[in-house]
RNA sequence: CGCGGGGUGGAGGAGAGGUACCUCGGGAGGCUCAUAACCUCCAGACCCUGGUUCGAUUCCAGGCCCCGCAA
């Protein structure tokens, strides 16, 4: 196979999984997009994507447009022949007259069995609400969110004894599994001889949307429960707990736990403005 | 300069301008049928750089690093 001009849409780390999956099979991007660099962390420091990283260490050409809506986003894209866009967790809408350009169409990565839990966070999804199996889906981009025809799809079942998973394991794991299979199917697509095949709508389930405040957590409510949000929130929001010390209301952020006898064992915490420790010793101070 | 907390043996904490203490862990020995229990002993530490001082780990200034919030 003769590889195509390749236009990549990704930002965050799943993103960069996905191409380090491609690459080792040889499929590089020719041009990059991304979203805009942003303030992060304590220092407000205004950070690169690890997508617009991965791209600036291999020396390719990265747009960082704050909408694609720009008419420079659509000319670029032009203007580099691209030939088939690659997308996986950009985090933007993109726009279908973008998505109508590259002469192969567009294949999303969508990390699971669609049309199981479309939406912005399957991942942490399937460990919120025990999906498992989950898988991957590669799938073109339509209009409605993930409701595009699905190309190819594959089943990732995690063992009894690592279910359920943390978050950011997950994330990676499905995230290369996920350009493995893109990789292996793109000679099909192609060549035309790989068909995609319209979604089941009336088995479409959906992520919900994440936030911050789902992470505080009752540690007295159900324990499998509660090990599954501790196990999903892993990294972002994190689950956390608010108690008393020293005269002062402070968040213990809960970094991992077990389920012992059917109780919940917390093991690790990060108590504010301490580092991480164990839970024992933090309850022996 | 977004807001705040904090850097003391391997872990978590206390402390004082002059001998650095406690809990857990580690090592050795003892008690015991036995033990993660108990007793005895041992090793091991003040983030960095300046300043003040007879003397700084402690006070002051700057720096580095860690953590919670926010984004």
């Amino acid at each position: 196979m003769d590889i195509p001009r390749i236009a990549f849409f990704g930002t965050p780390d799943i993103g960069v999984y996905v191409l380090d999956e491609l690459e080792a099979a040889g499929i590089v991007p020719t041009i990059v997009i991304t979203n805009p660099d942003a303030p992060r962390g304590r220092k407000l420091v205004l950070t690169e994507t690890p997508v617009a990283a991965w791209a600036r260490e291999r020396g390719i050409p990265c747009l960082k447009p704050e909408s694609l809506d720009a008419d420079d986003v659509l000319a670029s894209l032009r203007k580099s022949g691209v030939e088939l866009f690659i997308i996986a967790a950009y985090g933007k809408r993109i726009p279908s007259a973008i998505l109508a350009l590259p002469r192969y169409g567009a294949l999303n990565v969508h990390p699971s069995l669609l049309p199981a839990l479309r939406g912005a966070s399957p991942i942490r999804s399937a460990i919120l609400e025990n999906v498992n199996p989950t898988g991957v889906s590669i799938m073109v981009p339509v209009e409605r969110m993930d409701a595009g025809p699905v190309v190819a799809r594959e089943e990732v079942r995690i063992p009894e004894s690592e279910w359920p998973t943390r978050g950011r394991t997950l994330d990676e794991l499905l995230a290369r599994r996920g350009g493995a299979l893109l990789a292996r199917i793109l000679p099909d697509w192609i060549s035309g001889t790989l068909t995609a095949e319209a979604q089941d709508e009336s088995r479409a389930t959906y992520a919900k949307k994440i936030t911050k405040e789902m992470g505080e957590i009752d540690v007295a409510a159900d324990p499998s429960e509660n090990l599954r949000k501790i196990r999903a929130f892993d990294g972002w929001p994190g689950a956390y707990f608010f108690t008393e010390k020293g005269g002062r209301r402070i968040r213990v952020k809960i970094v991992d736990a077990r389920l012992t006898d059917g109780s919940l064992v917390i093991t690790r915490v990060i108590p504010e403005g301490k580092q991480e420790m164990d839970y024992e010793t933090f309850l022996r101070s």
